[in-house]
DNA sequence: GTCTATATACCGATAGAC
DNA sequence: GTCTATCGGTATATAGAC
């Protein structure tokens, strides 16, 4: 097996035990028993255990930045609200196993997400702004940050709604989350 | 200090602890200093750091079960369904602290509250079919689910929203879950 | 009830042979 | 790249004096 083949290996078992059990709770020995090598070969691949975790979830921090591109060119009108929904969203349900570990575990990855974490909090934030519009009342900003809740069922809704495929939980969700905002 | 006073200053130095930094994160060592007490004396009032956690958060699980109480005897209606709603809401904007534990640290949770968790995931997946309706149609079941997504925003609120107060909250929270369920 | 001291175990991480 | 062996640290939990 290659160096490309096994890193990508504890990735993927990494991925895996730390959404059944948790991060904290999932040691490096038992990744790298699912793997088939030892504590110390895993080493020789990642640096440490924040950096394999950094390394999983790094497909999210791309997926933010994508929306965040976008915020400034989008109208702030319904359709522009819309795609900027529907980015965020598509972009959730194609790294939902990732995503979830940050709902899932979030005291984890603030404990060890050293140099992402304050990016995708300040893109969470600007997103957020963005979303309650320029008045920025009180009311449409507790729309905006339901509004995103809204569109991270989407990180379990496997878990709770296994017949919905992935074109019904857009259409519904970005439906539901458009109805938050009142529009 | 009596013993029940010294119980009381574990729990609130461990719940405070447990939300700045997680649970796993937080060890017994920390929460006696915190308290003023050793790790040991600790043990005298705990048995176990999951008996700790499972002290501070059983009023969520007297929240769920109120509402669990109400669903068979509520009619399926806009307004029965926003009083259910609404019990919900106001228990956790009640305990929205212990209940924050349970979205920003859910992998601990599962890994320490043996006894409690079934019941909790039994009686949510019994408020998610009850809202879905009769029909149990897959849209209508990703509707219930995103709309106590909605309700859970009160946890996180203060973080994102600090300028509302609890009226606000329950006001928008619940017309913008209801908006969700289309009623 | 609180303490000091300790048992036991596992963790992340490293050294160095092959 | 993978291994064996180990370091240093901390965790939960317990024993027993006061």
């Amino acid at each position: 097996m290659g160096a490309r083949d096994t890193r990508s290996a504890i990735r993927e078992a990494a991925l895996r035990q730390f959404i059944a059990k948790g991060v904290e709770q999932t040691s490096l020995r038992e990744i790298a028993d699912e793997v088939g090598i030892t504590k110390a070969s895993l080493y020789y691949h990642y640096a440490s255990k924040a950096d394999l975790l950094l390394a999983i979830v790094t497909p999210i921090l791309f997926v933010m930045r994508d929306v965040a591109d976008v915020l400034d060119q989008a109208p702030h009108t319904a359709d522009g609200i819309r795609e900027v929904l529907r980015r965020y969203l598509i972009g959730l349900l194609n790294h939902r196993a990732e995503g979830s570990l940050f709902v899932r575990d979030a005291s984890a990855m603030t404990a060890t997400l050293g140099p992402i974490l304050p990016e995708l909090i300040e893109i969470n934030r600007r997103i957020n702004i963005w979303l309650a519009g320029p008045d920025a009342a009180t009311e449409s900003t507790i729309r905006a940050v339901a509004a995103l809740e809204v569109l991270n069922t989407a990180l379990s809704a496997n878990a709770a709604v296994p017949q919905a495929d992935d074109e019904e939980l857009l259409r519904v969700l970005l439906d539901a989350a458009m109805g938050v905002l009142r529009l």
